[in-house]
Order: C-alpha cells, then structure tokens, then sequence
DNA sequence: TAATTAATAT
DNA sequence: AATATTAATT
C-alpha cells in the first residue's frame, strides 16, 4: 500500500482518489482507422481511463510534445500512413519514455517482435477485448515503480512485501496491491534491457528459447502417439507437429525430457505396485526400456496396461509423497528461506522469449483451449484411419477409470495445482524472483492469445484476490464421478483418438471433451487439468509436497475467480518458472 | 550425410 | 530445472 500510494501520488494521474486508482488513466490512442478508434475510445472509458484519440501519428506525436506529461500511455496502431507506428513508437520511447502498446491485426511473429524489441510494452491484436485494456495501467504502475525503486532501494519492497503476505487476501481493495507488486517485481529484470536504439527490425539479441507450453507439448505427444512409440524420432514428430518455427533439434531435446519422465513414470509405478500389492494382470514386462503407454495404432494392445500403469504412478506421485513431506512443507512455507532465490540474471530471456513462443503455438494450436471439442485436429492431419481402433482403446480406458482409484486421484490433482499456486504466492521467500517474469509475459500473452494465457494467471489471481466464488461449480473432493461419465461419452464420440498418451492426457482429454460443451469457467477449470500432464512432467513430486500445505479449499475459489481476468496476474507465471 | 541419442553445458 | 548444444553413434 505504501508503495503504491506514493507512486500514484507522484502526481502521475489525474485523479486524487487511491481507490480509483486504474481510473483517470491518461491514454492517448492513435489509429488511422476511425472506427477502430470509436470502439477503443469507448471501451477505455469504460474502464474510466480518460481518452484522447488522434488518427494521425504525426498528430499524437504533436500533442504528446504539447505537453509531455498529460498522458500516462499510448496505445498506437502499427499500420499508419503518415508515420509508421514503429517510429511513433521511438520517438516517444526517445522524447518522453511514456509506456507504449502497440497493436494490429495481424499478429506476425517478426512485427510482434520488433514492437517488444524496441520498447512497446505490450502488442495487443486486434479485435481487441476489454480484457486487455483494463490491465493497460498496469504497463504505467510498472514503470512508475521501476523509477521509484531506483531511489528507494529495498525498503519499500520489503515494506510492500509485509503488507501483501499479512493482509492482502482478505482487503476487497486490494487487487492493486497484489499485482502491483508482482509486476512490480517482473519488471525489475524485464525492462533493464530495452534501450536498444537500433530497429531496423533485426536485433535478435539470441535465439529464442522455446517453451514447452502445454499445448505445444500437446502437440508433441499427438505426434508421438501417432507416429508409434517403437518409430518416433524428432525428425518424425517435428514434422507432425508442424510448428514452423521448432527445430528438430528442439523437439529431440523435448524427447529426452520426455523419455526421462516417462521412464521415471514407470518406475514409480513398478515400485508402487510391487509393494503396495496392486496388481494389474501382468504388468508391461516386455519393455522394460522403453515407455510402453503408447498404445498407438500399432500397439493397443497394451493399452490398458500401459493406462494401468499410468493411473498408479499418479497415483504414487500425487497421493503417496505428500503425506511424507509434510514436515519440509511446512518448513519451507514458514520459514523466509532465502536459499535460492537470488539467481535471475536471465529473466529477462524469459519475458521477452516466452511471449514469442506462445504466440507461435497459440496460433498453431489454439485447439485444445477454444473450444471444446474439436479442434484438435486441425494442425495436423491424422489419419482417420485407425479412429476406429482408437476408439476402442478408449472405451478401455473408460474401464480402467471407473475401476482404478483415479476418481480420486482425479481432482486431489488439480488441487494441487492450483494450492501450490497459492502456496507460491503467499509465500514471502518465494515472491522475487520468481514471480519477477511474468508482468510482461502475461501481458503479452494476453495480447496473444488470451484465451490460452487467463486461466493460468487467474489461478494465481484467485488465491490472492477473489476469496469467494462458486464451490459448486468444483467438485471438491469425492465427486469427479459425474464428470467422468459425461466426459467420456462426448469424447468417445470424436474426440480423444491420438492423444491418449498416458494417463492424464486422457483424463484431460476427457474433461475437456465435456466441458466445451459448458460454460466458460469451466474452460478454465480444464486448463488445470490439461496442465496435470505437464505439470507433472515438469515438477514431478516436489510441487505437490508444498501443495499438500494448503487447504483445498482454495481451489474451489479459482474458478470465480477466473472471469476477472482482468489481472493476468503475476501468479501465473510461478507455475512455469518454479 | 543426416538423424538420433546420450552427455554435457548454460 | 528446462532447454540448448555438443559429440558420438547409427
């Protein structure tokens, strides 16, 4: 709170009032098109921002040397005829260092690219929703902060994190507070670097670092489940995946992490069931060495075996480890480690690469989070051969489900997402660095795609700011049931066929499958699902351990939660970065 | 060679 | 830990 009233005060908005914080927001929008024009006017004011339109970038330029403190922001077309929004954008980067988002129609990777690059704090698409404009002040806190910091150093860090970990969640007022701080944490590494004078339009600065978003990942296993366990190569999924801008080398990177976890999978899951007395008929001895779940085309065989392994290793690692940590948990929550935070030189890698990589596979795959039930398959061509025989795997593993404990396996999953979400915003050791990517990310995200970035910052959202919302909508503990029957029926009818990979791709697959057809937040509810998979692939146990410290309940806020939106909230992206 | 994989580096 | 890069292998 601090902090944050002393930057508003500086005199950087209009209004007086604190709570009306976002409101009074001072942007300048420039667009040759009128129209485009109207619609952002109106739908800024009804943020309560305080909009000044120019269809001419010359004419934006003219006003904003007028008087250089009369916006907060810009918002700028990047297709103009007088002045290209590029260099309205340097310009003002140059005379008056105002936050600038830049937008159009297309979302091109390179002209993304080069609006970041040279300073746009953000890059929004058109059609663009009020979703992404309400978070625009956020761009102009960020700064704000930024600037503040030089000065004041970590006191008022420290002084903003007492305040957040002690009373945020239950302050109705204190959304800001809560993201502010976050962003303001990302920021400190993100914006170092952006003073890059040159254009032009080259300045790759590095490669890219590709990030195996959920869906890209998705993807990934379409293609090796379609290709067949025995055959795959990264030659062979790259081209399946049909990801224009991943490298085979890329992919081979991704499948060994992939083998690693598999074959971690199967250990776990051999352990549990000799020692637990489980048994499934025989378990898969034939390939000790490799990764049995794919119960491809040429393998079905298998698979339910290969289901039945996966439900138990889930099992194993959800269930089984938690308990046990329970001590280190709690140590870890409580205690203001300070062991390894201190390590984010590269951050800034992060917000600027991430953005771009989930833009390629968002326009790749907007599949899986669109819509329901469908789109699937629309990056790649399956053979529809073999549907058939899908189809029959997944009526096995229809069995295996209702016989496994996996009901129950089921929602303990999300559950544990989505604490260890919360547990990773709470807790005070955590909060730098770790947190410290995601403003800008988000943003971009948002920009992007946002249908694929929301759910994920609103997990982190929902802890911190939205206390209460639908339980119903959640089954908390024992109900997975109904879900499940639902779920599989409209999947049977099209659906899961090539992905069914293991386990949770399944059950993702599933739920998805039959929330399409419901409402919204359910949408965001599958997101957590789908992530089971990778999330699991990614952090394994450990995660989980923290998650068990905190109450389930939690989770049944998050959906509430989610339609805000509004706050593509810093949270989200711990779940990456961890 | 080109592709794959294990090992190693960042 | 996640991805990249290297180097050996096929």
């Amino acid at each position: 709170m601090t902090l944050l009233s002393k930057s508003m005060d500086n005199g950087c908005f209009s209004s007086p009032r604190h709570e009306a914080f976002p409101a009074g927001l001072r942007v300048l929008v420039v667009d040759d098109d009128p129209t485009w024009l109207r619609i952002l006017e109106k739908m800024l004011k009804k943020c309560l921002y305080e909009v000044t339109t120019c269809c001419l970038a010359t004419e934006a330029l003219k006003k904003l040397r007028e008087r250089k403190d009369a916006y907060d922001i810009v918002i700028s077309d990047v297709n103009m005829p007088d002045m290209d929004g590029f260099k309205l954008l340097e310009q003002v980067g140059l005379e008056m260092d105002l936050p600038v988002i830049m937008m159009s129609v297309d979302g091109e990777t390179s002209r993304v690219m080069k609006g970041v690059q040279h300073g746009a704090c953000d890059y929004l698409l058109k059609p663009i929703r009020m979703k992404e404009l309400r978070n625009i002040w956020q761009h102009v806190f960020r700064k704000r902060m930024h600037e503040a910091r030089d000065f004041e150093s970590h006191e008022g860090f420290e002084a903003l994190h007492l305040l957040m970990n002690g009373s945020d969640q239950s302050d109705d007022g204190n959304i800001f507070a809560v993201e502010e701080i976050t962003s303001i944490k990302k920021r400190k590494d993100a914006d170092s670097k952006h003073d890059d004078k040159e254009f032009g339009d080259h300045s790759p600065t590095k490669k890219a670092r590709v990030v195996w978003s959920v869906d890209l990942h998705q993807k990934f296993v379409k293609a090796v489940n379609q290709i067949g366990f025995d055959k795959v190569g990264p030659k062979k999924i790259l081209d399946l995946m049909s990801v224009p801008w991943l490298t085979r080398e890329n992919v081979a990177s991704h499948l060994q992490k992939y083998r690693l976890y598999l074959s971690r999978l199967q250990k776990e899951n051999d352990q549990k069931s000799s020692s637990s007395g489980v048994k499934h008929s025989d378990s898969p001895s034939k390939d000790p060495g490799s990764f049995s779940f794919l119960n491809t085309a040429s393998n079905k065989q298998q698979s339910d075996v290969v289901i039945d392994s996966f439900s138990h290793s889930d099992e194993s690692l959800l269930q089984m480890d938690a308990p046990s940590h329970e001590g280190d948990l709690k140590r870890i929550l409580s205690e203001p480690t300070t062991e390894k935070r201190r390590s984010s030189p590269k951050s800034s890698q992060m917000s600027l690469n991430q953005p771009f990589s989930s833009v390629e596979s968002s326009e790749a795959s907007h599949a899986i989070f669109d819509c329901t039930i469908q789109t699937q398959y629309s990056w790649g061509e399956f053979p529809k051969g073999p549907l058939k025989e899908e189809q029959k795997t997944t009526v096995q593993l229809e069995d295996s489900f209702s016989q496994l404990p996996l009901h129950g396996t089921r929602h303990p999953i999300q559950v544990d997402q989505s604490q260890s979400i919360a547990s990773i915003n709470s807790n005070p050791s955590i909060t730098e660095e770790e947190v410290a990517p995601s403003l800008d990310t988000k943003t971009l995200y948002a920009g992007y795609k946002s249908d694929y970035v929301s759910p994920v910052s609103s997990m982190g959202t929902v802890v911190d700011t939205f206390p209460k919302q639908s339980k119903s909508l959640i089954p908390n503990d024992q109900s997975p049931e109904p879900i499940f029957t639902s779920n599989l029926g409209l999947k049977t009818d099209g659906f899961d066929v090539d992905c069914i990979s293991d386990l949770d791709f399944y059950q993702r697959n599933l739920l998805l499958c039959g929330d399409a057809a419901s409402a919204p937040l359910e949408e965001d509810l599958n997101f957590f699902l789908l992530q089971t998979e990778w999330y699991n692939m990614n952090f394994g146990q450990q995660n989980i351990d923290i998650s068990e410290c905190y109450d389930p309940r939690l989770v049944a806020e998050a959906p509430g939660y989610f339609y805000d939106s509004a706050d593509y909230s810093s949270v989200d992206q711990s779940l990456f970065i961890a």
